[in-house]
DNA sequence: CGCTTTTGACCCGCGC
DNA sequence: GCGCGGGTCAAAAGCG
């Protein structure tokens, strides 16, 4: 399984910052701090061979990235194969067990006999910073808050949205911390949405989650039903469990981050743009 | 100026 | 009928 589900440092062990002792191995003393800027003199032919050392190391760091995102882009599409293949899979439990987790991943919840009758619910656990005090939940839709209570069974207010991306979709999401445990924030959510995701229309909401986000065992009490957390305070840990079903949807929530990010023009400019400065 | 957020008022269902 | 609590409305304020 190993092979599979292979794990990837996904640290960008990139050398962005070329004063820094770790990076400047080659670079020599007299090229490093303001010298060259200074009032000290420095022969034209030595400012031509930094340059020349410079461009080599750019050169040098863009190859570099340009093999990692090589290889995520591989791995991805590796990872997307293999998740095919386990889809299309004939052993029933493996089927089932592969079902099971991306509903789960998807959208959680409400019992089948409920779900035909009643609009879908689906709550959603998400770790924030306790000291963050907004009941804002990212998840790719547009919401328009309309409404703001204190319940009794819980000391943090509760935050009432419409989906506010098409006045014909009629999902609304509540959003209040867990009494237990403030860092988690609760999402409920009502109906389900008849439009995609807000992808173009949120760029806040899309640019600000690049936060390290993965799925980690729900903090679920008791009863209640199944329900997804995304960790957005913890670092990925890259433990060597990969036979945990849960550990799969998180590293492959990762190699999908990594792959969009490679994707992704304003990121790959964002790189060159901190390289080059 | 238009959209979003805030917040007190109001509505409604439920239990007694 | 009354009170309570959750959910919604809507005017005012805030913001870009």
């Amino acid at each position: 399984m190993e092979s599979a589900w292979p794990l990837v440092d996904t640290s960008l062990d990139l050398n962005i910052n070329p004063r820094q002792s770790r990076c400047n191995k080659a670079m020599k003393p007299e090229f490093e701090g303001e010298a060259a800027h200074s009032g000290v003199k420095v022969p034209v032919k030595d400012e031509a061979g930094v340059l020349v050392e410079e461009l080599n190391r750019v050169s040098a760091e863009n190859k570099k990235l340009t093999e990692m995102l090589t290889v995520l882009c591989e791995q991805y599409y590796a990872l997307q194969h293999r998740f095919n293949e386990l889809m299309s899979n004939n052993s029933k439990k493996r089927k089932a067990e592969c079902e099971a987790y991306t509903k789960n991943l998807i959208e959680s919840s409400s019992s089948d006999e409920e779900s035909s009758k009643k609009p879908k619910i689906s709550r959603v656990h998400v770790r924030t910073n306790p000291s963050d005090t907004s009941l804002i939940v990212r998840d790719g839709y547009q919401w328009r808050k309309y409404g703001q209570k204190v319940t009794r069974d819980n000391p943090s207010p509760r935050a009432y949205f419409r989906c506010s991306f098409a006045p014909s979709c009629l999902v609304k999401k509540k959003v209040q911390r867990n009494a237990e445990d403030p860092s988690i924030l609760v999402a409920t959510y009502e109906g389900e949405h008849n439009h995609d995701p807000a992808r173009n229309n949120a760029p806040a909401e899309r640019s600000l989650n690049l936060s390290p986000t993965h799925t980690a065992p729900s903090a679920q009490t008791k009863a209640s039903p199944p329900t997804v957390t995304l960790d957005l305070m913890q670092p990925a840990r890259m433990e060597d469990d990969a036979e945990e079903p849960a550990r799969r949807i998180q590293q492959l929530l990762v190699h999908q981050m990594a792959a969009f990010l490679s994707r992704d023009p304003k990121f790959t400019a964002a790189l060159a743009a901190a390289i080059s400065g």
